[in-house]
RNA sequence: GUGGCUGUAGCUCAGUUGGCAGAGCACCUGUCUGUGGAUCAGGACGUCGCGGGUUCGAGCCCCGUCAGCCACCCCA
């Protein structure tokens, strides 16, 4: 059958109605969560330039992950791999007339090139959330109470989605108490990305090869199985409380092994994971970010904020059953067309009832009834009208309730209300 | 970017040592003219991902390529 269809591009998604569907639930959910914070919708252009991304230096991984081409004026642009560059150039040009403390957050599309497989595309829709101004663990504790109300909302449990914290300083005092310079500071931090993907002593074994001597290793172990560690901690200790006050504690833990890409964050990380399942994968991640500004040029401003990516959601939420039943027709009700002969009484017959506010499809042409009904039943709709010889001469309409099977003749001018009681019962 | 697995009907898949292309589900039609879902009866459905090679003969073997998946890598 499908023959010779140009296929669509390398990692990139198609939404048929029914994954559309799901994306709008993950993006009503995104919203609510955002605006009961009282955080406001904002947007930056998909298309940048390359420089935008190169500016932060050391992330050459930026040049190879991003989408870019020469456009036909021979500029070289980039389908932007991630947001934050743009919030920070949009803060910067305005900030002397933005509100602080600013609370923004975005839903869109982005791109990365990466070698596509479950859970990755190359094309993804991303939330991005962020607070700029204070510079407290309360702001760092209101973005993780805000993922967790987003988790909650989509029904993920404590028990199937917990967010991990940790601080950038304080490992930064105990690496230093420990013995481990500054300059091996991002080799352990791989190490402890790597920790959870591998076996104990292999992952010794290969902490040693990397250049830490035992006792190095030995501090850094004991380190990340301190539980107790974020006691040690002022801001963790406030943002602890904060998040006690703020009712979301439950989501929450602390975790010495979350570090999240070290150049990037400046003080609380954290990291959401779906532990629901085998493997442990993360959900969404941000943390406190207070040099971006100043690097793009702007005078120095705090942030924090968190990202999150719609196909771990979408995957997870459909592994924990929660995704909601899909509804074909927005329309519950569909006017069938009896005859040629009363194609115009039906037409009509929807035209009142959208004018009663209901959400209505006329069949296109007369077709057999029970192909109609078919379609009906098929389309998931609740009511079916039949505008026929019998019901136009008595000035009715049949009214067949299609959960029910049940069905009456209504006078034509209660039919709105007819069905709005059919609907309203169910 | 590296390594591996997979690709057969709309979907999920079977297909023996190389010998006529299969099943289930879905789809279409059912006693001539006003009623969907369930059952029954009948029917249609294939570039075996694509290109090349070996062979009397390839879905099956070999090479290449594309796509999906898995592990690396990375996760802004």
């Amino acid at each position: 059958m499908a023959k010779n269809i140009i296929p669509s591009v390398k990692g990139t998604r198609e939404f048929y109605p029914e994954e559309m569907a799901l994306r709008n639930f993950i993006y009503e959910k995104v919203r609510r969560a955002s605006q009961q914070f009282g955080y406001q919708e904002w947007e930056a252009p998909y298309l940048e330039t390359l420089e935008l991304y190169a500016a932060k230096s050391g992330e050459e991984l930026v040049k190879e992950q991003a989408f870019t081409f020469v456009d036909r004026g021979g500029s070289r642009v980039t389908l932007r791999p991630e947001l934050t560059p743009s919030l920070a150039r949009m803060i910067a040009k305005k900030q002397r007339q933005l509100t602080y403390p600013l609370r923004w957050w975005s839903f869109g599309p982005f791109w990365r090139y990466e070698r596509p497989q479950k859970g990755r595309s190359r094309e993804f829709f991303q939330w991005n959330i962020d607070m700029l101004g204070p510079d407290t663990p309360e702001a760092d504790a209101e973005l993780i109470a805000v993922a967790a109300s987003f988790l909650k909302s989509v029904g993920l449990s404590p028990g199937q989605a917990t967010i991990y914290v940790n601080n950038r300083r304080l490992m930064d005092s105990q690496f230093d108490a420990i013995g481990i310079p500054a300059e091996s500071r991002l080799l352990v931090s791989n190490l402890v990305d790597r920790r959870n993907k591998m076996k104990e002593d292999a992952w010794q074994t290969y902490a040693l090869e990397a250049g830490l001597n035992r006792s190095q290793l030995g501090g850094l172990i004991a380190l990340l199985e301190n539980k107790d560690l974020w006691k040690e901690w002022e801001d963790l200790r406030r943002l602890f409380t904060a998040l006690d006050a703020l009712g979301v504690s439950e989501y929450v833990e602390f975790d010495a092994n979350v570090v999240r890409g070290l150049l990037y964050y400046t003080g609380t990380v954290f990291e959401a994971f779906d532990v629901s399942g085998s493997v442990r994968r993360s959900l969404l991640g941000g943390g406190r970010y207070n040099n971006l500004l100043a690097d793009v040029g702007g005078d120095p401003l705090s942030a924090v904020g968190f990202a999150m990516g719609d196909v771990v959601v979408g995957i997870v939420l459909a592994e924990n059953g929660l995704i909601p039943e899909f509804e074909p027709s927005p329309a519950p009700v569909l006017v069938t067309v009896f005859s040629e002969e009363f194609l115009a009484e039906s037409l009509a017959l929807s035209a009142e009832l959208r004018k009663a506010g209901l959400n209505v499809t006329n069949y296109p042409e007369p077709a057999k009834i029970a192909n109609q009904f078919k379609f009906a039943n098929k389309m998931g709709m609740k009511i079916a009208l039949i505008l026929g010889a019998i019901e136009v001469e008595s000035g009715q309409v049949a009214v067949k309730d299609l959960v029910s099977g049940e069905q009456v003749n209504v006078a034509r001018a209660d039919v709105p209300e007819r069905i709005k009681q059919i609907l309203a019962s169910e």
